[in-house]
RNA sequence: GCCGGGGUAGCUCAGGGGUAGAGCAGCUGAUUCGUAAUCAGCAGGUCGUGAGUUCAAAUCUCAUCCCCGGCUCCA
C-alpha cells in the first residue's frame, strides 16, 4: 500500500506509510488531542476517527470545541438515547434522531404507551448506564437489500421507508452495544465519552414533518463530556428564562392577555404603551427623514379587495371569516395586510413617473387567524400592528429604494443594539411553484435585485428556499429570543404581482402607461414581536429613551416630599418620565422597589439635597453616583434621555 | 389544529377524598428613617369552567376553556 500525505489545517503535511485512521493522526500530533478528539474532517466531509484514510487528504480533527465535534457527539448521543429506549421499551419503532443546535432528539413510535416527562428520568438513567459500558460505535457498509431485510425483520417501518429513498451502495449501519441503526454517521469513538446526560422535554412531531402523517414522540436531550458543562448549561437556561418577555411583560406591567378578549389578542398596559409609542415616534421620525408619507386606513376591507389581491384565494379559508352587514349583505374582512388598502390609495389619482417613488407608511393593525397552538406571548399573536410601508416605484428605482430600506433597517437595529441578527434571503420553494403567484421571469428578477441590494450594502446573507411570501421573495432580518428561538423582525419584499392585480399605473416620460413595482417593508416587523424581542434582548432594562419610567424620585422621609415633588415637576417639564415614591417607607425599601422594577435612575432627596437644590443620583444596577445640582443632572444626562436620530 | 404537561388569593407556589395554606403585593395603624425588604393588625379564593362518581371532590372520571414545551403553519 502506498504512503498517504495528510495536510493539517495549518498547511503542514504529515506522511504516513499506509492508510491511516483519524485517531492515529491525532495521536501523532499529541496524546491530549487524541484524548479529546471526537471526529475528523476529511476533505470537507466528517468521518469517524476509526475510519481508514486511504488517500492523500486535507484533514481537521474535531474536538468538543468545534461545532462539528459537538454535532458528532450529540448525534452519537441520539443513538445512545435510542439504545436506552429499546432496552426499556422493547418493540419501540424509530424515526430519525439528528443532532440539533443545542443537543439532539429522537423521534420514536411507542405504540399506545403514553410517555410523559416523568419517564424521562428513567431513560436518562438507562442512558448513563449504557454510556458507562464504553461501547464503540462500529460502522459497517450494507447493501440496500440487507438493510431493508434487517429493519423489516425488526419491524421498524419508518427505517424501511427511509431506506427506500436511499441509493444502494451508500448505506451504512452503526452499531453500539446491542443497538444497530441506519446512519450515515459519523460517530464519536465510544459511548464512554458521554459523561453528562439531560433529557429536556417530550413533544409530538409528525413523521417526516407532514401533518398528514402519524405523530411520533420526540424526545429532546443534551449531553456533555463533563458534568460541569451540563450544570453550566442548565444555569444558562435558567438565566434565559428570567429574560422571557412573557415573564417580564407581566412583572413590569407592559402587556397582558384576557380570556374574555380572546387568545392571542394582547392588551397593552400603560407602561407597555409608552414603550411602544416611543418606538413608533422613533420610526415616524426616521421615516419622515427617509421621504415616507404617513397614511391611515380602516381595520376592515371589502372582500373583493382581497379577492383582487389574491389573499382571499390563498388564505381565505384560514382567516377570520368575513363580517356580514345586516341589511345589504356586504362582506368585509378584518385586514390581514395593509398592502391592498395602500394600492387603493395609490389609485386615487393618476401618477406620473416624476411622482415616483411614492412611499406610503402606516402603523397598520392587522388580524390573522393563527392556529391556537401557534400563539406565543407577543411574538405570535392574532392581532398586531405592523410598521408597514409600501414603496411604489419605477422598475429602474427598485434597487436604489431597496438599498435605502436596508439602510433604514440597519439604522433601527443599530439604534436598539441588535447586533446578532441574520439577514435571510427568502426564496421560492423550487419544488412547489404552484404555491406562488406571478411569472417566473419576475420572480427571478426580484430575487436578483434583492441579492444585489444586499451585496451592495455588504450584508452577509443566507438564502433559504421555500420562505418567500406567496407574491414575492423577501429579505428577512431574523433575531433570536432568550431561549434561542429565531423570529423574523424586519422584512423587505419586492413585489411585481400586486401592481398587476390592482392594475397600478403611472405615465412614463414616453407618455405611455407603465406598471410600478411595489416594495413592502417593515423594519420592526410588528410592534408586538419587536417589543417582545427587545424585552428579551435587554432583559427589561430598556435604553433610557424607551424606559416607561426613566426616573424615580425617592424622598428620604415625608419631610422632603415637597422638594421631591418640585424635582419631579422640573424634570417632567423637560419631558422626562418619572414618578414620586412618597410612601411611608424607608429609603432602602424605596430603592429596592425601584431597582426591582428596573427604573434607570433613582433621585434620592433628603435634607442635604433639599437645602442645596441637589439630587443624589443612583443608577439602576450600578449604585450611588453622588449628588448633583438638579439643573446639572438635567443637562448632564439630557442626551441619554433623548431619542437617537 | 396535533402530541405531551399544567391551571389553587393580584403574583410566586404548597396541599392531593373529610372546615382552603404560606410568602410577597393590597388595606389600616404605628414609624419619619440616607442607598436593595420597618413593625403590627386586617382583608383576600364557589381551587379555570361544566357535568359525573361519592355520605363527602381542590383532590377521582369525563368534557370544555386557557396557559406551557414541541410539531405543522406563518400574507
Amino acid at each position: 500500500m502506498s504512503q498517504v500525505n495528510i495536510t493539517l489545517p495549518d498547511g503542514s503535511i504529515r506522511t504516513f506509510p499506509s492508510a491511516v485512521k483519524g485517531i492515529e493522526i491525532a495521536q501523532s500530533i499529541s496524546e491530549g488531542l487524541a484524548r479529546n478528539a471526537l471526529a475528523i474532517e476529511v476533505n470537507g466531509e466528517i468521518w469517524d476517527l476509526s475510519r481508514s484514510i486511504q488517500q492523500d487528504a486535507a484533514i481537521r480533527i474535531f474536538t468538543w470545541n468545534d461545532k462539528g465535534g459537538k454535532y458528532t457527539f450529540w448525534h452519537s448521543s441520539a443513538h445512545l438515547l435510542a439504545e436506552a429506549l429499546e432496552a426499556l421499551y422493547p418493540g419501540v419503532k424509530f424515526g430519525i434522531g439528528p443532532p440539533i443546535e443545542n443537543g439532539f432528539y429522537y423521534d420514536v413510535d411507542l405504540g399506545d404507551r403514553a410517555f410523559g416527562e416523568e419517564d424521562l428520568l428513567a431513560v436518562e438513567k438507562k442512558m448513563a448506564e449504557l454510556a458507562k459500558a464504553n461501547n464503540a460505535f462500529q460502522r459497517s457498509e450494507v447493501s440496500k437489500a440487507d438493510a431493508i431485510g434487517y429493519f423489516t425483520q425488526k419491524q421498524d417501518p419508518y427505517k424501511v421507508e427511509l431506506l427506500n429513498d436511499l441509493a444502494d451502495g451508500s448505506i451504512t449501519f452503526y452499531k453500539q452495544g446491542n443497538f444497530t441503526d441506519l446512519c450515515r454517521g459519523p460517530h464519536i469513538p465510544h459511548t464512554g465519552l458521554i459523561k453528562a446526560i439531560k433529557l429536556t422535554n417530550v413533544a409530538g412531531a409528525y413523521w417526516r414533518g407532514n401533518e398528514k402523517n402519524k405523530m411520533l414522540t420526540r424526545i429532546y436531550g443534551i449531553t456533555f463530556p463533563k458534568q460541569k458543562e451540563l450544570e453550566e448549561y442548565i444555569h444558562l437556561l435558567e438565566e434565559a428564562k428570567k429574560r422571557d418577555h412573557r415573564k417580564l411583560g407581566k412583572e413590569l406591567e407592559l402587556f397582558a392577555f384576557s380570556e374574555k378578549v380572546g387568545m392571542g389578542l394582547p392588551l397593552w398596559l400603560p407602561k407597555g404603551t409608552i414603550l411602544r409609542e416611543r418606538l413608533e415616534q422613533f420610526m415616524r421620525k426616521a421615516q419622515v427623514k427617509a421621504g415616507y408619507d404617513p397614511v391611515v386606513t380602516p381595520h376592515i376591507g371589502g372582500k373583493q379587495l382581497y379577492v383582487t389581491s389574491g389573499h382571499y384565494e390563498k388564505y381565505g379559508k384560514d382567516s377570520f371569516q368575513p363580517i356580514h352587514t345586516p341589511d345589504e349583505g356586504e362582506q368585509f374582512l378584518l385586514k390581514p395586510m395593509n398592502c391592498p388598502h395602500h394600492c387603493e390609495i395609490y389609485k386615487v389619482k393618476p401618477r406620473s413617473y416624476k411622482d415616483l417613488p411614492i412611499r406610503l407608511a402606516e402603523f397598520g393593525t392587522v388580524y390573522r387567524y393563527e392556529q391556537s397552538g401557534e400563539l406565543h406571548g407577543l411574538t405570535r399573536v392574532r392581532g398586531f400592528t405592523q410598521d408597514d410601508a409600501h414603496i411604489f416605484c419605477r422598475p429602474d428605482q427598485v434597487k436604489e429604494e431597496f438599498v435605502k430600506v436596508i439602510d433604514l433597517v440597519l439604522f433601527v437595529f443599530k439604534s436598539l443594539g441588535f447586533e446578532n441578527y441574520t439577514a435571510q434571503v427568502s426564496l421560492r420553494d423550487p419544488d412547489n411553484k404552484s404555491k406562488y403567484i406571478g411569472a417566473d421571469e419576475l420572480w427571478e428578477r426580484a430575487e436578483r435585485e434583492i441579492q444585489e441590494a444586499a451585496d451592495e450594502r455588504g450584508l452577509k446573507t443566507v438564502a433559504v428556499k421555500g420562505e418567500a411570501a406567496f407574491y414575492g421573495p423577501k429579505l428577512d432580518f431574523m433575531v433570536k429570543d432568550a431561549l434561542g428561538r429565531s423570529w423574523q423582525l424586519g422584512t423587505i419584499q419586492v413585489d411585481y404581482n400586486l401592481p398587476d392585480r390592482f392594475e397600478l399605473e403611472y405615465i412614463g416620460s414616453d407618455n405611455q402607461r407603465h406598471r410600478p413595482v411595489m416594495i413592502h417593508r417593515a423594519p420592526f416587523g410588528s410592534m408586538e414581536r419587536f417589543v417582545a424581542v427587545l424585552i428579551e434582548h435587554c432583559a427589561g432594562n430598556f435604553p433610557l429613551w424607551l424606559a416607561p419610567e426613566q426616573i424615580a424620585v425617592l424622598p428620604i422621609s415625608e419631610k422632603f416630599n415637597d422638594y421631591a415633588k418640585q424635582v419631579l415637576d422640573t424634570l417632567k417639564d423637560r419631558d422626562i418620565r418619572g414618578f414620586l415614591d412618597d410612601r411611608d417607607e424607608k429609603i432602602g425599601r424605596k430603592i429596592r422597589d425601584a431597582e426591582v422594577s428596573k427604573v434607570p435612575y433613582m433621585l434620592i432627596v433628603g435634607e442635604k439635597e433639599a437645602a442645596e437644590g441637589k439630587v443624589a443620583v443612583r443608577k439602576h444596577g450600578e449604585g450611588d453616583k453622588g449628588a448633583l445640582l438638579l439643573s446639572e443632572f438635567a443637562s448632564q444626562y439630557a442626551s441619554d434621555f433623548a431619542m437617537p436620530s
